[in-house]
RNA sequence: CGGGAAGUAGCUCAGUCUGGUAGAGUACUGCGUUCGGGACGCAGGGGCCGGAGGUUCGAAUCCUCUCUUCCCGACCA
């Protein structure tokens, strides 16, 4: 019968399943410091390879790796009042930089080791990186600046999520400083579109690409983009955002330059950035009542070889011929990179170890026994298809010379099955057309477990009017999620005030 | 940061109300029988009962403070 591998399933309990998740595929755990969370090996690999395949798109997008310093002075921040006013609330201070024996013989904060200016640890890297490009930049040859850098910051959030938010989250960072508005512009949304491209072709994970409504923009932008992807519970992330700074940020750090008439002018800047947030993302997306399923790109192994040890004298045979199987198999190519294959040669049983890659979503896990051995055979599990119909795990017992060539397209064919199926799951629940705020009501109704997205057509309100808009939507626990760039143009009237609509907005609960 | 719940073996939890010096399942170690859907039997090891104070002859248990986690709000990537 059949019998799943977590106790907790997504349609009981989303939030549990979700911790459930992490936990059993060895993803992460709490480290006893408030909202700060340990990455184990599974779950940093995943991140290692995120890492590695959006640095390529960086770089080939003209952008440079540096890195800047994790503690900024405390008066960067004075420069820019919307940026400080939107981070003051979650920022750690260090105030200083000694301990000394108290008087109980426990150690304590030495009051004469006070710092003069106290230091902001980043929660997101503008004011520094502004401040270098003020020197960087003197005259147009100078432009375009751009950079990236991999780092890790702090936001001291008042409630923590595995992944989701943590109060020390790594991510990537992109700062950009341009002569003008048009090619700053283009920038923002070539990041955008760049977070697109690698959230449905590398994670798997489709989102809807759009701008922020004025609300929702990051502190001290003129405009916010983002890419929101929908969970299996229907709710909204923020998986990765670009915001065009306009000036904002070169006035207030005087990043100016002398054009070619000899006139100085402030340069345009932007900045992008995704974090481990996607990995939540990646669990929220693919992952089933069995664990994580982890897409073939991202997977630090794509194929397990699974040895049936047996504490006997032929688990030698059997070890070396697994290994030989991983030799054959690490000298293939899928996605145009060598194919990551492991044996796992720990001493646990062959049960315990099949449950553990079933759990951590290991895409493709071989069993290999003395019978495979003798018939020259393999016992594969697909993890995106674990069971048949009956409910019995899918093991395909398949000749080994035809399958190992195969393997390259099955990788493939395992990256587009989870791609789809969660194209199909989003699609299928952004609802579009309606045009009543009581169908609003409705559609979001609280016995409605997952009700997914609306799209709106709206009159774009600002100021005041945004802000009642806003108070209506969160009382059904709602908010604006983005425009959608390739959204059709308006054509009726706004859900909201019933005036002429101006766009289309996209509108459902959020992480 | 407000409201609620909880922290006891690696993990999940019982024991707390009614104070008397530590339990189960699972995991772990060893041996044996098994083995292609998370095997079974026997024998073992493992806990400063989150931390600090207090009450008491005696505290996992009662009181105070504190830290952490989870849920619901407010805030936010």
């Amino acid at each position: 019968m059949k019998k799943n591998a977590l106790t907790i399933t997504r349609e009981d309990d989303f939030a549990g399943w979700y911790q459930q998740v992490i936990a059993e595929a060895d993803m992460a755990e709490e480290s006893g410091v408030r909202g700060s969370m340990i990455m184990r090996p599974w779950g940093y690999g995943i991140w290692e390879r995120v890492q590695y395949l959006m640095d390529q798109r960086i770089k080939a997008t003209g952008h440079e790796n540096c890195y800047f310093p994790l503690f900024i002075p405390l008066s960067y921040f004075a420069k820019e009042a919307e940026h400080v006013d939107g981070f003051a609330k979650e920022m750690a201070v260090v105030t200083h930089h000694r301990l000394k024996k108290g008087p109980d013989g426990g150690l304590i904060v030495d009051p004469d080791a006070k710092l003069e200016e106290p230091l902001v640890v980043r929660p997101t890297s503008e004011t520094v990186i502004g401040t270098a490009f003020a020197r960087w930049v003197q005259s147009w040859r100078d432009l375009p600046v751009m950079i990236n850098q991999w780092a890790n910051v702090v936001r001291w959030e008042m409630r923590t999520r595995m992944f989701l938010r943590t109060t020390e989250f790594l991510w990537q960072e992109g700062h950009t400083a341009h002569a003008t508005k048009a090619e700053a512009m283009e920038e923002t949304l070539s990041a955008l579109e760049m977070y697109r491209e690698f959230s449905e072709n590398v994670l798997a994970m489709p989102v809807i690409a759009g701008e922020k409504p004025e609300n929702e923009r990051f502190p001290g932008a003129d405009a916010t983009y983002s890419i929101e992807a929908m969970m299996q519970d229907g709710k909204a992330l923020q998986a990765g955002t670009s915001h065009f700074l306009g000036q904002t940020f070169s006035k207030a750090q005087n990043i100016r330059f002398q054009d070619k008439e000899g006139e100085f002018q402030f340069a345009y800047t932007t900045s992008w950035g995704t974090s481990t947030r996607m990995i939540g993302g990646v669990i929220m997306t693919h992952g089933d009542d069995d664990g994580m399923r982890v897409p073939p790109l991202i997977a630090p192994y794509q194929v397990v070889i699974v040895p049936m040890l047996r504490d006997k004298p032929e688990d030698k045979e059997v070890l070396d011929y697994c290994k030989a199987l991983a030799k054959d198999i690490a000298k293939l190519r899928a996605f145009d990179e060598p194919v990551r294959v492991k044996v796992d040669i720990t001493g646990a049983k062959t049960q315990t170890k099949r449950w553990s890659w079933i759990k951590k979503g290991a895409p493709v896990i071989l069993e290999i026994g003395p019978r495979d051995m003798a018939d020259d055979k393999v016992a594969m599990i697909r993890r995106d298809a674990l069971y048949q119909d009956s409910g019995k795990l899918d093991t395909k017992f398949l000749a080994k010379a035809e399958f190992i060539p195969e393997i390259p397209a099955l990788l493939s064919d395992i990256q587009t099955a989870l791609h789809t199926e969660a194209r199909e799951r989003m699609d299928g629940n952004v609802k579009k057309g309606v045009e009543y705020w009581s169908d609003v009501e409705r559609f979001y109704a609280p016995k409605k477990k997952h009700p997914g997205w609306l799209e709106v057509q709206w009159c774009k309100a600002t100021g005041e009017e945004l802000k009642s808009i806003e108070e209506r939507l969160k009382k059904l626990k709602l908010t604006f999620r983005n425009v959608p760039v390739d959204a059709d143009a308006a054509d009726g009237t706004c859900i909201f005030t019933g005036k002429p609509a101006v766009e289309r907005i996209i509108i459902g609960k959020a992480y």
